[in-house]
DNA sequence: GCACTCCGCATTATCGATAATGCTTGACTC
DNA sequence: GAGTCAAGCATTATCGATAATGCGGAGTGC
């Protein structure tokens, strides 16, 4: 019973568009694709034998969270991405996912099981230093919670950021211990646990800061 | 010198999409598309004269600002945006334009004209009654303080909103007076134009907080 | 009468081809 | 020799057509 006759077993889950993009993160983040590279839109049609069309959709959305960069009837590129973004970055999402905590906390009603299950995943991938996979686990574990706080506006607003890639990238690029980052999520999961729309506002705001690249947060 | 022979003096300066897009929205805040209304693709398509592509490149877009909501392979239809989600929208921009405001405060020197202007153009249009030249005046006002924070991750959250959008929907629904909406923003000016970067981020905040419906900000 | 299956239709997702745009190069003028 | 203009080329933007999907209704068996 296979799924389609004529694919390679490649491309073959969700909408083609989205397979591109993830394609294209991946490229980008595990260095095949450098900063400044020209993106041709049939030539990454032809690469994974599909037609311009899904590779369109998929460089439009990669535009929209800043991994690349367009202009109208010349071309598309990889961004540069540098520090500074990163740095950008850390006060919008700490500010985001405090609002997340503080709603989170009260809706959830106590029952934190979702994101302690996300947590425990974390830790698992930790455990076997898989870089790119944990960068993927940690974006789950935040995005549920932002989820978790049932609201759409500040779910589009965390999505905007573009926290996966933006993960994969700087897990790509650093040595730290996965285990030990996995394990500086607990307070979130015990703050949310609590109940407590004050602690967990700021253990997220707090927490979140701490992403600024060789630096620590400190007031 | 007319640009092109063949069109009707419509759809005719930027991409097809982008206007389509805009066409949708017009129609949406106009009442002439109301919630649960389903969109094919082809029909709006021949409306307009274009093909499928650009309409559904529009599409994606009012679904990722929560305009439209769609299932793949099977619609995409007007959402109802209910009074809820207006209200969801207050703490997250608030929070952003605080953000903003702070950054913006400082890096742009005391050099507050674009955002003075901006005001001034807001006022102008708040004296002919147009609610929905308003609309995005207004919108226009806020991005600038936010583009004036040179944070490229706080534009893209902030985009993310769909305030313009939602600005346009709030304005065609209440009967609120516009020289007074208007003049209401004239202390953000001055806070900017201070250099002040915590007055700025304070004013910001509370301003925004505002926009709840029907109910007024306090603490 | 009710539940289940299968078929046809409406609609989107994808494709391959064409039109439009803007950069670049090279010839021409001053 | 420097500047300007235009034609060619590379690339995207748009198109029209086809493939794939999923929903709903007709038909069937119990």
């Amino acid at each position: 019973m296979k799924p389609t006759e004529r694919a390679p077993a490649r491309l073959t889950r969700v909408s083609l568009a989205d397979q591109v993009r993830d394609y294209i993160v991946l490229e980008i983040a595990q260095g095949r694709l450098t900063p400044g590279t020209a993106l041709r839109e049939m030539e990454i049609a032809a690469q994974l034998g599909t037609s311009q069309t899904p590779v369109r959709e998929a460089f439009r959305e990669l535009t929209a969270v800043g991994l690349l960069e367009s202009q109208i009837h010349v071309g598309t590129r990889v961004r540069n991405i540098v520090e500074q973004d990163l740095v950008d970055g850390v006060p919008v999402r700490a500010a985001l996912e405090a609002i997340a905590g503080r709603l989170a906390a009260v809706r959830m009603e106590g029952d934190a099981s979702e994101v302690r299950e996300k947590f425990d995943a974390m830790m698992d991938v930790a455990g076997t230093g898989d870089r790119l996979a944990y960068a993927s686990a940690s974006t789950q574990f935040h995005r549920s919670i932002v989820r978790l706080a049932h609201n759409e506006s500040l779910m589009r607003s965390w999505n905007a950021l573009g926290i996966e890639v933006m993960t994969i990238l700087a897990m790509a690029s650093n040595e730290m211990s996965l285990v030990e980052a996995a394990e500086s999520h607990r307070e979130i999961v015990e703050a949310l646990e609590s109940g407590d729309a004050e602690r967990s506002e700021r253990v997220l705001a707090s927490h979140v800061s701490r992403y600024l690249p060789g630096t620590v947060h400190e007031h």
